[in-house]
DNA sequence: TTGACATCCACACAAATGTGTGGTATATAG
DNA sequence: CTATATACCACACATTTGTGTGGATGTCAA
């Protein structure tokens, strides 16, 4: 059950996001300074509400066990938007964008990284000059995937794979570019792409 | 100064990852439960040792006060990579991706929102069917932004948005279709392009 | 007017938590 | 041989922290 939060509420439930995002959740005393409350009482009756509203879940006899729930980890994905001005009701949610989850199903976090796409080899792919390409360190891939290959003098690329019977070779998807037929090593598979504007 | 860690400093560095991702660092008396040991006293040595060679850094008196540096909440941005088996020495770092300020500078959560790209009308943009555009909510957007615009049939389409003097239309970037010159109205300028593999 | 809810307060208490002191043992570099 | 780092242990102590009890005021719907 989600229910509509008061203005003093929000103000809450911000300034525990706001913590949540710079380092750690706050205890109640550090909410009760940080907004002005001089008892804890305040501010567990401000957390009970949160969490009855369905914002916050609470460990009990836990520091700082405040978890926020779906709205603030995650983008919701909107599926159908109705009227003129948008204030999605939760029936139109798709999914979520989760901020964590993004890249890795559950990898640690030494098994990826990150590229930055320079040409435009892979435009046909709607890979683009500038566009962040999120790795998976592997040693092999499939047919048809996109990896960053090692070519010989040591320059990154990001290609799509082609194996054919005991040839493997590197595919752009531009028409004015040539496979690539040279030596080269698969450092990783293409995981995620992210475009900032 | 970042410097290698032993084994078993790993293994308490993976577990307080692990608890960071779940929910919330842990207290010493977690970690030590969670691996074993029976003083507090050894996991304060290992988290001084976390500390002294850079990987984390600690709030004195404060409960769970256990903050990971950049290797473990960003994503490192390769430049440059050198030998055959990729090992980034930190030279080679261009940037990070960081999962929580991927898509909001420093915006609420409220005011973002994501939609999925269904048609092959911005391909030449880069943006292709499946991708997941983020939005950020607002009524106005200037001249050549990427927008998220609401049509008269209650359709959302993303296209770029042109405004010439007087006259606002909506262009697709593929040459096989037409402008829109109908009504429409501003949901939300593109922040983000993601696509998962 | 009764009850539910929101919005505050003070204060006490037990449990959770970080820190300090002082050990033991092993390995490695100078 | 000595200093330094690693890898553990036990236990005491002060502080932090969550929770409980009890109270006050105002609003709003039944």
């Amino acid at each position: 059950m989600v229910r509509e939060l008061t203005e003093k509420q929000k103000k809450v439930l911000e300034f525990i996001c706001e913590k949540v995002r710079e380092n750690i959740p706050p205890t109640i005393r550090e909410i009760a300074k940080g907004l002005g409350f001089s008892s804890t009482g305040t501010v567990r009756d401000y957390l009970n509400a949160l969490v009855k509203k369905g914002y916050v879940k609470r460990g009990s006899n836990k520091s700082r066990a405040i978890e926020l729930l779906h709205t603030f980890n995650k983008i919701p994905i909107i599926s159908t938007i109705a009227a003129g001005k948008p204030s999605f009701a939760y029936e139109d949610i798709e999914g979520y964008v989760d901020t964590y989850d993004l890249f890795l199903g559950r990898l640690s976090f030494n098994d990826v990284f990150a590229v930055r796409v320079k040409g435009d080899s892979m435009v046909d792919a709607g890979i683009i000059s500038g566009d962040i390409a999120v790795i998976k360190k592997q040693p092999v891939a499939d047919n048809n995937d996109i990896i960053a290959a090692l070519l010989d003098n040591n320059e990154v690329t990001l290609k799509r794979l082609k194996t054919k019977s005991n040839t493997a070779f590197l595919e752009p998807a531009n028409q004015n570019y040539q496979p690539i037929r040279a030596e080269f090593s698969i450092i990783g598979k293409l995981l995620t792409i992210i475009r900032k504007y």
